[in-house]
DNA sequence: GTCATCATGTAAGCCGTTACATGATTGC
DNA sequence: GCAATCATGTAACGGCTTACATGATGAC
């Protein structure tokens, strides 16, 4: 899950480490404050493993840029980048740039199309698969939102059997009922996002006349269509 | 988190391990579906703690009901219970039925006041502690919720910053956007529970000082008017 | 001169999981 | 006889946490 995590930042960027949890505290939200001791051990475990590379960068070249950071809220901006006096010393920490590698991209491919084997948090994975679902094709987009919405329903049907037949005190049966909505809310929402992905698919199908006749996931390496997000 | 669970069913009626785990299962809903390999160790642990004590079943004795059990979605019904002949024999592996000590008890009330330590999952432990609400003082209760709440606030802060600044794509930007849509109405239902609490507290605080109308669960804990630090 | 931030790492522990082992009872 | 349910447990492992160790830089 965290090794999926870093290899979905460093398919847009290399990293080193420290800022790896800046991104994934600021940016994702998931693994709000992931530990460094659980962080580094994962880097250590993806470049043994071959899904990245690691270059000790030596404080010579265009060092990433210690920010100013006012420490306001509202001060801290991505691109309000200073670049200092390179010059000065390069006698910091060395730090460790990590970048994924071909193997990397394929593993991370892989562990976006894959259902998640053992007891990890289900909500947490989905999350983070579609917080990345820009990498995925269409098709394998749709059937994760489908299979997310699948386990919610079973969820609710769940709860359905626990509000009925139990009495519970006004504590717990607020929670059940609580937990109940939300769930609902949850449902709701996948349900737009699936429209829409049904939608797009329409649409592709319209202009694009050439439709494979089935989904396939669209396994290896399709770096094809990205969207930059342009400004 | 797993010790306080059992240790709140416990408070209610004597079990055996299978059958909390069923409980948990279907009426609490949470630890969803706790394996055995955590369940058993738990319950020793609880043991050689004096937190419970142990009796083995020895067959003999008002066995609780072996259920029919259609197997069908809509067959299954929790009144349909169906007295079999319990006189047959009584060699089924022997249970162990577990009930809370005394010491028992005070672990309990200590673990639902105690805000967690360590890097449990804040949302799941809350929840936990509001099952088992009822066993707390109203201003302990209170405290709870509002802590609950202020957490959430806080979350909040973290997803609007996170919103602001970064340009996501639609994927990425929809999950914060529920996330924080999530939240809010976390935010929204603990401020019902908060004023439900509030209400009363003020009621009792004009009514008389000699007991409250206590209806349904006639439970022997609470004597501490412990005050809550809070915060 | 002390504190916060940047930067990387190791060691121990917690809390859960799956897989394995064992065995009786009931229903088809 | 075979499968499911009831019932208890052990062993190995996973994935995260805190605490510890180290050290430079810049701000007040």
């Amino acid at each position: 899950m965290l090794d999926f995590a870093i290899l979905g930042l460093l398919h847009e960027q290399e990293m080193h480490g420290y800022e790896i949890r800046r991104r994934l505290r600021d940016e994702l939200g998931l693994f709000a404050n992931i530990s460094f001791g659980s962080l580094y051990p994962a880097l250590s475990r993806l470049e043994k493993a071959g899904s990245v590379s690691v270059t000790e960068e030596t404080g010579s070249g265009p060092r990433p840029i210690p920010m100013p950071f006012t420490g306001s809220l509202s001060g801290e901006r991505a691109g309000l980048r200073v670049r200092m006096a390179a010059s000065s010393r390069g006698s910091r920490r060395a730090r460790k740039v990590y970048r994924i590698t071909e193997a990397g991209r394929r593993h991370f491919d892989q562990l976006l199309q894959a259902r998640d084997p053992n007891g990890a948090d289900e909500a947490r994975s989905f999350s983070l698969r579609l917080a990345f679902a820009r990498h995925l094709a269409p098709q394998a987009r749709l059937a994760l939102l489908e299979r997310r919405r699948a386990e919610l329903a079973e969820r609710l049907d769940a709860d359905q059997v626990r509000s009925s037949g139990h009495r519970l005190d006004i504590y717990a049966r607020s929670l059940v009922e609580h937990t109940t909505e939300a769930t609902e809310h949850d449902i709701a929402w996948l349900d737009r996002l699936i429209s829409y992905e049904r939608r797009q698919l329409d649409e592709s199908d319209r202009q694009i006349p050439s439709g494979p006749p089935d989904g396939g996931t669209s396994d290896s390496a399709g770096d094809d269509e990205r969207a930059p997000a342009s400004t």
